[in-house]
DNA sequence: TTTCATTGTGGGAGCGCTCTCATACATTCT
DNA sequence: AGAATGTATGAGAGCGCTCCCACAATGAAA
């Protein structure tokens, strides 16, 4: 049987209205009072009543999350749970709470509902969906307050995200400045912003350096080390000195495929990675690639939902991240070695 | 501005009660007035509000999910966002929600105080914490609805678990088919269940085929690459010919000590995990390993938990899950091959 | 016809909280 | 001293829903 304001107030002498007010932290209660209430409150454990407060307030504490079950990546790749990590954190420290929906295509039109109209959430934070998500459009027309991770192109919407075209413009300009010159990619699903950005960046390196973008040397993967091994073999056949991957996890597969066909890295073939996952530095030989840090990212994107609730007319605001250039092993080739760093 | 049953009362004609009957799926309403009424619901996309029906009815139809962040194997190891994908599948089906708790000792306090005093959650799913984890008693002490992912040793309580020590025998049993005896084991932590329990089964499967324990063979690991890693390398000094691997991740890291220090897998050492995490099949060689469903968990987890919530006294039930060997190439032996299977 | 279930619907209380307003008392200024 | 200000507290309404009870309408049984 949960304890209510009611009773704290009966055992603590005082009316409800006073007891609500140091629960919330008023100034208007004087000393004592707020310490002998305080002390019963403590004594019996006292949580406020959730559902109560919301009815009565607006307002509930409660932050929603929304992460794609479409990408198979979510089981293998470190991302998700280092989000979630950083999200959860910084709820517990802004006494915020937190809600899952794993989106999954068939219950998609109960989680827009919930989202939007059960008045559960204060706000929403939307990870890495595709482009064109449907859910987004709908937070925004219906205003709730919302942040999304990874940009978004068309709306005029907070968001926080790396600088994506320009970590993988560094990555490929490093492959340059190591020595190579037939560089491949393997990119993300191009209907996912990251994936586009990534690819953009790679395009932009090649021509700035003056060299030609070349089809045969371009393959989609999906986020997956099986879909970097698959990709990755099917790049062989044409003959790249280098790859710039978009993610570390298909990386690995990348590194498993050019491992059976008998190339050396990176005397052979020179590899490059993204994101500095906790695997990139355990590969043979430890991987080259941007860091970026999911965690950051969901530690922020709470910060900015929080100030979105308080000041709901707040215009839009987009966070980008700087990512760095983690150096290993994977396209130092000998004779390159110096020159490069 | 959120709409509510007395509006769709008014538009429909009908009175409140009404309304709640049709949303709540109640008998005792005309099938023309539940069309009539449910034609506006559906019309304005009218969604009840939780915290209202929560405070009216006790009921929220939202679990609670706990996983500890002590673990840093949550960032590396599949295991948790396939629990996470299980039980939000289960939950979309049955029509609940989750809100999540990622468990930081520093917060330990507020999370309990949520979890049992704010009377947001009908039930908790609390995922493999120690074994004397303070939270579980208090869950137990409060007659809050929970189940455990991981058996309990002291309190009888739901819980849902893979037969661990079996399945450790089993796999322990498999390398002595194979040929080999003498036998290492790099275990999880042993103050969690699951660390305690696999290495129970190592024991009994090496006194059940007359090979004595070697206190020089066994070392305890993390559950992280890198913890395996580090293990195998203390390891490696004490000849064993083959080891036995609390979980996947682990055995990645082994695989790569062994491979820097020149043995060969399966010729000169035998290796064996535990999960068929998805990188079981990808390492080189592909890892034999006892698997689990961390996802069938998840969902089988929620379906007792609703059984609970809905009938309260219930006496407590435990569901303990088989584990299936599969067989791949790092414990098998070129002249052993044909025995052993 | 009268009686009694049975079914469909509406009204009202109340879940535990917040928030506005009223009130009691203490303090300062003229 | 009286008025004006400020401070601490209490009372009451109401958030949107569920659930119980009252009651009307219908049909079956006596």
């Amino acid at each position: 049987m949960p304890i209510t304001l009611e009773e704290i107030a009966k055992l603590s002498g005082v009316s409800r209205s006073t007891v609500s007010r140091v629960v919330n932290g008023h100034k208007r209660v004087r000393e004592e009072t707020r310490k002998k209430v305080q002390s019963v409150i403590d004594e019996l454990n006292f949580q406020p009543n959730i559902a109560a407060r919301s009815l009565a307030a607006g307002k509930t504490g409660i932050m929603g999350l929304v992460i794609p079950a479409g990408v198979s990546a979510l089981f293998s790749d470190p991302y998700f749970p280092q989000l979630i990590q950083g999200i959860s954190s910084a709820c517990n420290k802004r006494d915020y709470s937190m809600m899952l929906w794993v989106d999954e295509p068939n219950y998609r039109l109960r989680t827009i509902r919930q989202l939007l109209y059960s008045g559960l959430l204060d706000g929403v934070i939307i990870s890495s969906m595709l482009m064109d998500d449907p859910i987004i459009k709908s937070l925004y027309e219906r205003h709730m307050p919302f942040v999304l991770i990874g940009r978004h192109t068309e709306l005029n919407v907070n968001y926080i995200d790396v600088n994506n075209q320009a970590a993988a413009n560094k990555a490929t300009s490093f492959l340059i400045d190591c020595g190579y010159s037939r560089i491949a990619t393997i990119t993300g699903p191009i209907n996912m912003i990251a994936g586009y950005d990534r690819y953009q960046g790679y395009c932009t390196a090649l021509d700035q350096h003056g060299l030609a973008l070349n089809d045969s040397l371009i393959a989609e993967g999906d986020f997956t080390e099986v879909g970097g091994y698959n990709t990755m073999k099917q790049l062989i056949p044409h003959n790249p000195d280098s790859v710039f991957i978009a993610n570390d996890t298909m990386a690995m597969g990348a590194l498993r495929a050019l491992h059976e066909a008998g190339l050396r890295v990176p005397d052979d073939i020179g590899v490059i990675g993204f994101d500095d996952s906790p695997i990139a530095s355990l590969t043979t030989p430890p991987l080259t690639t941007m860091r970026q840090s999911p965690y950051d990212m969901g530690f922020k994107a709470v910060n900015t939902l929080i100030e979105i609730i308080n000041n709901q007319g707040r215009s839009p605001q987009q966070i980008v991240l700087e990512s760095e250039l983690v150096i290993r092993e994977s396209c130092q080739r000998k004779e390159f070695a110096k020159e490069a760093i």
